[in-house]
DNA sequence: TGCCCGATTTGGATCGATCTATATCCGTCG
DNA sequence: CGACGGATATAGATCGATCCAAATCGGGCA
């Protein structure tokens, strides 16, 4: 009843961390004076907020943000869902995101779903769990309506980025993958190639959906003999016998425009397996424009999609929504992608 | 008086998100008693397990963990603090953290220090007002005692990985970059070569300075003519007009082991500039394994430095301290890597 | 002197879980 | 019949901040 009874021998074998009351008792004022400082409040005369601005330094007092939080019912923190945490490509999107999070000092919690649909709801509920003010989501390939259920349940500020679900609705960022490869295949045809081929297609999400699209628009609005199509699949395979089947076709073709720089990669060095030189006696368009794509040889012809930005406006349209939770959302930000050419679109072959 | 106030208008306007409180009172026990079931506690009779997993399931009740933290005083967070957060590498890393967290059901939040001791002691302070119960810090260049004394404060379990400060002591979790390098000069040198040139020197931060060391030491191991060493920076550069000058002396090198794969690449990219091809003419070894050195073409033979690995054991050895933070720390893991012999370090003419 | 007002300060409730020590139940045994 | 003990259940304090309404202070003015 004396004082609480951790007054007694300061300094003890106990190293109870240092709190706002202590801090404030330390200053000679209340827990609340002392939590105003804390939040820059106005309120507070100079002379005290000095005091206890000393209090905490000579203490080493430490923000307990968790305990705020519980109040406050925010956590300053996001969560970021991600396909595949180890990819170079994701991890150009997360660095864009925790660019903007750091300014708006947010911190960033990474959850793996590793394109399952199952973990996915897993990671998520994790995630809300530990009060993410929202999170930011690569749906998984096979997201379905239990998803969107669960989001619903959970109630919580989403923003898809890079692929987005249909039936999920709401904010989606997004490169335009569509326009990508339409440069991409405009470009060839602008250097004279009229037998294009698609490497990787599929359609497990609607990145790669969008893709297929605008390869099949490009042609058509080309005029090019269409069909040349190479189906894919995820983790960056393509039907390699598909490939080399077309190329021993007369009239094969002497470009191909790839789903993405790592299959681009794949078919430069299949291309010379066959005797062929990228480059050269063959364009090779690849698209995301991963770090390898320039130091590779040769230098490799893409498509930008500039995941960084994608993080960056994905992470600002969080913010946003977690300030003003009653906006009506279901804004779609695409980012438009450009073309990076390099040495292996045969650069030369322009004056064919 | 009457009950709270809240109970009057069920489904009401004011959505209060359900606690563990409705939980218990819907199935008419007490929120100690809820909070038992919770936690998988044997002490609760099984008929009334059932009835509160039950009201939990119909009122979609959400486990609400800030607030068990504030209690527990442990969140089930660490932070972990990388000096790029885009690298394919440290995303690698990241990823064998994540692996290992998952299984123990801690979340993981990151943080981007991009080499500058400033950010570094921001990023730390920011983690440590979330409560992370500890970090994995691969340190920044140029870290000093003001981060030794600031971990001291903080008093935060600390594994450093990749690379150590001595100052800080305590736990570290690297590679053998020492060994890695050893063997790929053995394997140069079982391959015939004499005159070997290590690019990208610096000695920046421990595991630079540790792959220097292993270079010096295997040139003497082989008698060796030493003293091959081009100089190298950060961010993936080295001196390229110094690396050209070297090729154009008499008696020039004809093998290259660098101190990255990026570098590997750009030096490969660079020896085909010169008019020399690399994998034929001359032997390039790099050192990461990341994605790319298999695509690249030729595809580079690289030592496996494992950050997947690293990170696995860095989160493991993170957990234990977190659980049993009395022992004493200071342990180093040292993962072996391992030599991947692809066809840049000219596979045949092993037979000259 | 007394009253009013803006500028500061503060007590106490609150967020939602966990922990500790205590209470209750119920069958069994002396 | 009462005591005992194992099995369950619970009340109340607690973690460390924030929020709100109310108290206090200190001049200035009538």
């Amino acid at each position: 009843m004396t004082g609480l009874g951790r007054e007694g021998m300061s300094e003890c074998n106990t190293r109870r961390p240092v709190s706002l009351l202590d801090v404030a008792k330390a200053a000679g004022v209340s827990r609340a004076t002392a939590s105003l400082v804390l939040r820059q409040s106005p309120l507070v005369a100079d002379k005290t907020r000095l005091r206890v601005v000393e209090a905490m330094q000579s203490l080493g007092y430490i923000y307990n943000r968790g305990a705020a939080n519980l109040r406050r019912n925010r956590t300053g923190t996001i969560g970021l869902v991600l396909n595949n945490i180890g990819s170079p490509f994701y991890s150009a999107l997360m660095a864009g995101v925790d660019e903007v999070n750091e300014d708006g000092s947010v911190v960033t919690l990474v959850a793996n779903s590793v394109d399952s649909p199952d973990r996915q709801i897993r990671q998520i509920r994790r995630l809300r769990e530990h009060n993410v003010d929202g999170i930011i989501l690569c749906p998984a390939i096979g997201s379905d309506e239990t998803l969107a259920v669960e989001l619903a349940r959970l109630d919580l500020p989403c923003v898809q980025a890079l692929r987005h679900v249909e039936l999920l609705g709401g904010d989606y960022v997004g490169a335009d993958y569509r326009s990508g490869i339409e440069k991409a295949v405009r470009h060839l045809v602008g250097s004279g190639h009229r037998r294009i081929v698609f490497v990787g297609a599929m359609a497990l999400h609607s990145a790669a959906r969008e893709r297929n699209e605008g390869f099949r628009h490009a042609t058509g609005l080309h005029g090019l003999e269409g069909g040349l199509v190479v189906a894919g699949g995820p983790d960056n395979v393509y039907d390699v016998a598909a490939f080399d089947r077309l190329l021993k076709t007369r009239n094969s073709p002497d470009a191909a425009v790839c789903y993405n720089d790592v299959i681009a990669l794949n078919v430069m060095n299949r291309l010379r397996s066959l005797g062929r030189q990228p480059g050269r006696d063959f364009a090779v368009i690849g698209m995301d424009n991963l770090p390898q794509a320039a130091g590779a040889f040769p230098a490799l012809t893409t498509i930008d999609t500039r995941p960084h930005e994608v993080g960056r406006k994905a992470a600002a349209l969080l913010q946003k929504r977690i300030a003003q939770p009653g906006l009506a959302n279901g804004e779609h930000i695409i980012v438009p992608p450009s073309l990076i050419v390099r040495q292996s679109c045969g650069e030369t072959s322009a004056a064919a």
